[in-house]
DNA sequence: CGCCTATAAAATGTATACATTTTTCAAAAG
DNA sequence: CTTTTGAAAAATGTATACATTTTATAGGCG
C-alpha cells in the first residue's frame, strides 16, 4: 500500500483533525519512510481536494464545510445527466445487466459497511458512465465523485435514505431499459440533488 | 520563475511533441536542477491535465485531441451560466466597471498577443465570477479554463472571431447592469459554444 | 528466421544530507 | 505592559547517492 493511499486513508478515517497542518516530518516517521514519497503524496492529495494549501508552506486538513458539498453537488447534478445522455447512446443489455447485478448485489449483501456501499454506489454510476466513451467528462465526473467521497465517509448514512437511494438507481434502470432517456436523466437530477442535501442537512445539524 | 512555471511555459510554447515522453533527467539537466523539483512539477502539471500518465511510469506529453476541448467546453457550458447566477445576486457597479475596464482595455490596447488576450479574458471572466463568493465551483470553472489554455494558446484566433468574442463579453455585462440574469446567462452558454466550436473547428482543420 | 530469455543499461522511486525559508520565542526598548 | 527585533529552532525546498523497477539489447534455442 502507497504512502498516498495509507494517508488518504487516514484522512478518510479522520484521524487528523480537520483544520490542522500536516507536517511532512512527522508523516514520514508515522509511515516509516523519508520525506520524499510523503511529499509526493501531499500534493497529490492536495490536487484532489484531500488537503488545502496552508499559506505560503505546507497543507492543511480542510474543515467540513457545507457550502462545499453544495457546490459539489450542484457540479454533479449539471454534469452527470450530460453524461448518462452519452451514455444511453451506446448502452445494450449486457451493460445494463451488469449495471443491475451490482444493485442486487447491494440488495441482497446484508451488512456492507459504508465504505463498501460507497464503493458499490461508485461501481454502478461508473458502469453506466463509462459505456459514453466521453474520456475528458468522465474523469471529471470521477473527480467530483472523489471529491464527495471525503464527506460521505463522515455521514453515517441512515437506513431510511439508503432504501430511497436505491429505489432511485432501480428507477434509472427501468427508464433507459426502455429507452427514456429524458426520465432517467431526471430521475439522475434528482437523485444527486437528494443526496447533496441530505449530506447538507447532516453537516448543518452536528456543526463541529 | 519555478520549475513548474518554466515547463508549462516550454508545453504552451510547443516545445515538447505531443505524443513523447518526458524524462525526468532531461528534464534535470535541461532546466539546471535536480530531479526533485522536476517531480513536483511533473505530478502538479499531470494532476492539471498538461500531462498524462504513460504506461506504467513515466508522463507523455497529450495529443491535441478535439473531443477533449467539446468535453471541456461543454462543462463550462454547464457550470458557467450557473456561477454567472449566484455572482449576479451580488454584482453591484464598482464590480461592473471594473469588468468593462477589462474590456475596454482590451479593445483599446492594439496589438496584444494571444498570450495577453487570453489573460485579459481571463480577468474579465473571473472577476464576475469572483463576485459569487462560491469558492468551490469557482475553483472548478478555473480548473477548466486552465485545461482549455493548453488549446489555446496553440490556436491563433482570427480576428475575426475576436470581435465577435468582445461583442458577447459587451453583451453579458449589458445584460447584468438591466437586471437580466436569464438574458446574460444564455448570452455567456452561446459564447461558450461558439469559442468551443471555432476551437473544434481548428482542430479538424488542421489534423497533426 | 523468429522468438524467448538473460543480462545490461536506463529510468524512476527512495533515502540521506544540506540549504533556505519560515516561524517561534525571548529579551530589550519604548 | 505592549511592541519590536533578532537569534534559534523547526519545517520545507533541493541536491546527491543509492535501490528498485522497467526497458532495451544481445545471445541462444526452437
Amino acid at each position: 500500500m502507497s504512502v498516498y493511499q495509507r494517508i488518504k486513508h487516514d484522512l478518510q478515517q479522520g484521524r487528523f483533525a480537520p483544520g490542522s497542518t500536516l507536517k511532512q516530518t512527522e508523516l514520514a516517521e508515522l509511515y516509516s519512510v523519508s520525506r520524499i514519497p510523503v511529499r509526493d503524496a501531499l500534493q497529490r492529495l492536495k490536487s484532489e481536494g484531500w488537503l488545502i494549501p496552508h499559506g505560503k508552506r505546507g497543507v492543511a486538513v480542510p474543515q467540513f464545510d457545507a457550502r462545499e458539498v453544495e457546490d459539489l453537488y450542484l457540479m454533479r447534478m449539471r454534469l452527470e445527466p450530460l453524461l448518462l445522455k452519452f451514455a444511453a447512446e451506446r448502452l445494450n443489455g449486457e451493460i445494463l445487466g451488469r449495471a443491475r447485478d451490482i444493485l442486487d448485489r447491494m440488495e441482497q449483501t446484508p451488512g456492507l459497511s459504508a465504505a463498501e456501499i460507497g464503493a458499490l454506489n461508485r461501481e454502478f454510476h461508473a458502469c453506466l458512465y463509462h459505456a459514453a466513451e466521453r474520456p475528458t467528462l468522465f474523469a471529471a465526473v470521477e473527480q467530483l465523485h472523489e471529491q464527495c467521497e471525503r464527506y460521505i465517509g463522515y455521514q453515517s448514512r441512515s437506513l431510511d435514505y439508503q432504501h430511497t437511494s436505491q429505489r432511485e438507481h432501480y428507477a434509472i434502470l427501468e427508464a433507459l431499459q426502455q429507452g427514456d432517456v429524458e426520465g432517467a436523466s431526471r430521475v439522475l437530477e434528482q437523485h444527486i440533488s437528494a443526496a447533496g442535501r441530505a449530506l447538507v442537512d447532516y453537516l448543518n445539524g452536528r456543526p463541529e
